[in-house]
DNA sequence: TGTGATGTAAACGTCGTACTTTTTACCGCC
DNA sequence: GGCGGTAAAAAGTACGACGTTTACATCACA
């Protein structure tokens, strides 16, 4: 997640939001945009926008006379794609993944159970594909290659659930599913029982089985609450 | 919703997104920045920032030489509680209702099933309260003071979970339930049916049983859904 | 005639400054 | 000690200038 990128705003949001979603800035705490314009060296313009798209996100509140100040973190929107990164990329990310997990946990069985009904044949074939392209890489340590089709596979149910909110969890599920693979052992291999339970949604979808595909899945959300008790108790 | 508040730039954003969002510039159309200047008579300054948030929104994409950019509704971060709002408001309500309603039908039964183990005293209390109330308030076309209650009550279910992404779900229940109430004809009262399981769902969560927590919430969600059903079909 | 290099202008990006508005805090008066 | 007015601090707004990128057209060359 290198910051450098074109746009001088966007380096400054994307420190600042760092900054505050690490708790670096307690709620309360005020900064003045004067400040932050001489602390990186921007205009003053600059600055207001950051602060603008800040504000849009309930990270911070601006007020005359007082400054920007800091929200408490009940009042952040924590479904905001940047937020979520954020959040992930800094101290609290265990406490972060666990609250994904569960909203997962919640989601992912109704999409698709959803999906069983929805599903087009492009979109059944394609749950095929990637469900075997898990189970060829499910060993010999090709974690990377499973990763890929897992996330395609999530991908796929959520977005065959024709629901728009789901679909758009598609993000928040990748990156779940990349920071399990990359903060773990990278020694063992994918859990068997797990691909085959992606197996049997694939075949579930397919068939229209929607209580099938929504009890494994459900199974699949339970493994993942597990690995993570186990990691962070 | 008044658009007039405090702040310039609230206007002309208010009044854009809820353009854009209604479908007013299809995906791919440009909008220039001295144009909407021109037209809100502001400066070019506020513009920009209104941009940043819509970019920041996904609802656009600024690029040098072509102008502002709507994109498809497919990348819109459809969770900004700013963007419910507009959408609620605009032409397709029922769609979006729908959408979210399917949300709530997969959230809130995990989100009671996890407070009846988290819950605390007080908010078992007031749990217990907010039922009440709407027992109270369930007959004699007091529909006002039952969406009181039952907003309340759902907001607590949701707080109660300890899981903040749920949580934050609180606003657009609130605003499915308020929507739901001002749409419909005014002179039938509530199901009584759905009282008596919000009366229920109060007591699982006191006594701990989060199954039976669980399963009345899932009524209470398949109820909703049907509802829509007998709305728009 | 087709293809590639080049130039140009259109739009956003950034900056600095000046001025306005709101809100807080302080000070003096009753 | 309370009350009111005034001053200052900080964000809000405006404007004008210049920088930067990039789509598009034009032209040269094969």
């Amino acid at each position: 997640m290198t910051t450098e990128g074109r746009g001088l705003h966007v380096r400054v949001l994307d420190t600042l939001g760092l900054a505050i979603t690490a708790g670096e800035y307690p709620a309360g705490s005020v900064v003045r945009t004067d400040e932050v314009a001489q602390r990186f060296d921007v205009s003053r313009t600059v600055v207001r926008e950051v602060v603008r798209v800040l504000e849009s996100m309930h990270l911070v509140e601006s007020r005359r006379r007082v400054g920007v100040t800091v929200r408490a973190t009940e009042e952040w929107n924590v479904y905001d794609p940047r937020v979520i990164r954020w959040r992930l990329a800094g101290t609290d990310r265990p406490r972060q993944l666990r609250s994904l997990t569960v909203l997962r946990s919640a989601v992912e069985p109704v999409a698709a159970a959803l999906a069983a009904r929805h599903a087009t044949p492009e979109q059944c074939a394609a749950l095929t594909e990637q469900a075997l392209g898990m189970v060829a890489t499910s060993r010999g340590r090709r974690l990377e290659e499973y990763l890929v089709h897992d996330i395609a596979f999530h991908r796929v149910v959520l977005n065959a659930s024709g629901n728009e909110m789901f679909a758009r969890l598609g993000d928040v599920v990748a990156e779940i599913l990349t920071g399990r693979t990359h903060h773990r052992v990278m020694f063992d291999d994918p859990d068997p029982a797990a691909v085959t339970l992606h197996v049997g949604v694939a075949e579930a979808v397919r068939e229209g089985d929607a209580a099938r595909a929504e009890e494994l899945t459900r199974q699949i959300a339970v493994g993942a609450l597990q690995e993570l008790d186990v990691l962070a108790p």
